[in-house]
DNA sequence: TTAAAACGTCTATTGATATAGACAACCATA
DNA sequence: TATGGTTGTCTATATCAATAGACGTTTTAA
């Protein structure tokens, strides 16, 4: 297996987080899947070129995120976590396309407000700004554990009561059903990437520096008509995302 | 510790690095659009509850990231950099795709190997682990700025001097024709979000701590046969992603 | 039972960060 | 031209990050 390389010093990051971040990296690439276990701190030290406190401080960042789990006498234990797969197509929907990859789905209200379409909402949602949107915040949970964080808006006249529906069904498409809408579809997705906030950090349960996949998406029902605007911060290193053509 | 901290302060990330994300993310937002400038610093420094020297040094490297322009006696200028468009459709072609956005389009081969199928690329390309592949490192600009980092594999004997022809034409699809085939479609394509290694890092001109976009494609010719896997990682400050279906 | 291998803890030293204050240099404008 | 606002530079001090070395504790296997 190609050996890590030397880290360069980046000025501003400290040491142990880059080689944390390094670790990480195997990790998910499955570098040591063989063992199950990191190599012992005093190679590590050797294959970063830092001192063994250095790389020591990266694996306690790492046992923090619940990444590895340090044994005394025996070595550094990795505790895998799979990446979910979200495939995006004109059928994309949250709770079936991630499934079959967990046990338990779960969708959260966080807040629900009606307010004013903005410039952007406006665009996307094919409305004057100022005509009236409902937005929802929620929070998707696979297995308990956090997975994205969305905002939503919806037309308010053809859309009332979508955050009681979201919150009984816990699922947009159940919620829409309830609301005479049987199917929609993705007309599009747009893919960034961003380190989180601080309030994104805090209901996805990230560490500093933790990445989002945010995805802006826009659903219409079959006659083309948008009925969904939404901005999803995924935990980059939780999910991928899937494009079939 | 004296003072309110505005600032979140995250263990392992100097406060400077911290407060110099949070400014260009306010930049990339429009924050500050109305003036064109950051506030002076030292308004900044009671913003983010901390001494102007640390705001200097958040300035400083915006400035190297040639975000923003300090300039004595008048304040600090934004130079504003637009985020290329990259769409993913069947027809999902790299030149083509950000070409309208940008007046100079450049791919750039770095390096070009003759090597063996390992599994993740056989599988992709449906060969048997083992068969001959060749790979291609380019790197792809928009007006001298880097966007892209790719790594390539196709099969060795249909597209054997690929990489001459790359080389000649500086873009896949033109490569493609001269060998031969004068059309292809994007099969199947996976997002994913990581922080650059320091080889990409150098390459697309990063700053440490930057994120990449990173795509995972196969395209395939007009019967369906694979013909190039690719991952290709793009400076996710540079780009978005369309995924219109 | 013993020894090697691995993680855990402690002390000490050096360089990078961050704060604090003062003042110079420069720009726009009244 | 004078003034207020802004960036540029300097000195000084305290805290954090990283290295270095030594030794303790636990597990595994000989």
């Amino acid at each position: 297996m190609a050996g890590l390389k030397q880290v360069q010093r980046q000025t501003g990051v400290a040491l142990w987080r880059q080689i944390a971040d390094r670790i990480r990296e195997a990790i998910s690439n499955g570098a040591y899947d063989e063992t199950g276990m990191v190599p012992p701190e005093t190679m590590l030290a050797v294959q970063f070129g830092v001192n063994r406190h250095t790389v020591r401080s990266a694996l306690a960042a790492l046992a923090q995120e619940g990444i590895v789990r340090a044994v005394q006498g025996r070595g550094t234990l990795i505790e895998r976590k799979e990446r979910l797969n979200f495939p995006i197509t004109r059928r994309t929907r949250f709770t079936a396309g991630i499934g079959d990859q967990a046990r338990e789905m779960r969708g959260l209200l966080l807040d629900e407000a009606k307010e004013e379409a903005g410039a952007e909402v406006a665009r996307w949602l094919g409305l004057k700004q100022g005509e009236p949107v409902i937005r929802l915040e929620t929070l998707r949970q696979a297995d308990k554990r956090p997975v994205s964080r969305a905002t939503s808006w919806f037309p308010a006249e053809r859309f009332a009561g979508i955050g009681e529906a979201y919150r009984a069904g816990e699922s947009i498409t159940k919620a829409f059903a309830e609301l005479g809408l049987p199917d929609y579809v993705r007309a599009t997705t747009e893919v960034t990437a961003a380190h989180a906030s601080a309030a994104d950090m805090a209901d996805l349960e990230l560490t500093p520096g933790a990445i989002l996949l945010i995805a802006k998406a826009m659903n219409t029902d079959l006659d083309g008509v948008p009925v969904q605007y939404s901005i999803s911060r995924f935990a980059a290193d939780r999910v991928q995302f899937t494009i079939e053509n």
